[in-house]
DNA sequence: CTGCCATCTGACGCGCCGTCAGATACTCTG
DNA sequence: CAGAGTATCTGACGGCGCGTCAGATGGCAG
């Protein structure tokens, strides 16, 4: 087992450094999102946590160590989404389990949001490290979305014309940004249950070519 | 016309003034694009620009203000947009409409990113100026996909339980998103032009009900 | 109790923010 | 074209968060 936590000088760290790390990635998700992404300070996370400036620095270089630590963690909790895309969407009747799937996004997106977000961004800057754990932390999705598009293509249902990759890749940003936008939407009328219906029905016409 | 600029304290600003302010705007998209969005700093774009600091001040009370104000130029470049939405896709030839609705669409993303995408986060995170400039800037072209949707519910085409709003909503979510994704896409292989025709396949199929 | 190692901390120099009083550039009048 | 008046620009400054360092504290073994 190689997970043993280091110090930011390289040594393995003990039970108390390992409990006063894990508080400083707590109050840095909850200051996420609290104060939002843009807005994370270094002193504020200390004080959340009840440490001095330097205690940080002891366990990430900088703040980007931290949040990669808990996009890091984030993977783990993708168990339950990978599962409902087990197998194909071959008739209206698995509508259910594209309901299944967008709801689990949704409970995993809740409780990683700012982390995803913030993830992404520096992946899209360029970030290697960041853009590594985005790469990991997707491609078991992007890969079983791919192979149930190829699986309509073969049986006619979906045309041809569509990359499956991109294809997968289109609806996980679908999701991931209309979930940033829901709230907007919740302002314009347009309840939770609607937004969760019509991702529903998007998903499944793409990804199995059918008619739901 | 109530066009004309302010500074900071109120006064109506001369020839020379708006010059200074508008190389500032640029010198602050330049900086955007070369530098990222997360690592914007006053005192770089000042000396992009050839001014003092405390120039920047004059004419913007702080950075959002100033990338506010690109997000508010920006929405004059939407106009190509809108035209390709102008008409329902009622048969397969309209395909051809959505290729040119994501290629018009690709070229404004390009023109505008990064703003568009501090546009979006500082609106997710509940500033009321960015939700304005946003909703400003998406209603037109929300409004047009939904009544695409509309349309092709009336003429049994489309699911009834697609709510149009959030239908238009989602795709402009997934236009959003994959269109800073797509560097990865093409790493992995998957050319522009295979993206941009996924694009179109799934806009085309969501918004008119048809397969291409 | 004492020494040792893990862990934590206050204090500091640095760089950027945003403000202010004053310097500079332009314009218009006589 | 001199000089006053206004528009525009600027250097300098206090404040704050960053990241580092030497040293303080805590706990455990002998």
């Amino acid at each position: 087992m190689a997970d043993e936590l280091l110090a930011t000088d390289g040594r393995v760290i003990g039970e108390r450094a390992t409990a006063t790390r894990q508080r400083l990635l707590d109050a840095t998700l909850e200051l996420l999102r609290r104060d939002g992404i843009l807005d994370l300070k270094v002193v504020d996370i200390t004080r959340e946590a009840g440490a001095a400036p330097a205690t940080f620095y002891q366990y990430f270089s900088d703040l980007d160590a931290a949040i990669l630590a808990l996009a890091e963690a984030a993977i783990d909790d993708e168990a339950p989404l990978v599962q409902h895309l087990a197998q194909p969407w071959t008739s209206a009747q698995h509508i259910e389990s594209a309901r299944a799937f967008v709801d689990a996004y949704g409970d995993y997106w809740n409780d990683h949001y700012p982390v995803l977000i913030l993830r992404n961004l520096k992946a899209d800057g360029g970030d290697v490290d960041f853009r590594s754990v985005r790469s990991r932390a997707n491609l078991l999705l992007l890969r079983r979305m791919a192979d149930m598009v190829a699986a309509a293509q073969q049986a006619g249902h979906a045309p041809d014309a569509l990359d499956p990759f991109a294809t997968a890749a289109a609806m996980i940003s679908m999701l991931d940004r209309l979930f940033s936008y829901r709230n907007e939407l919740r302002r314009r009328g347009i309840t939770s249950a609607a937004q969760r219906e019509t991702l529903s029905i998007i998903l499944f016409q793409t990804l199995s070519g059918l008619h739901p």
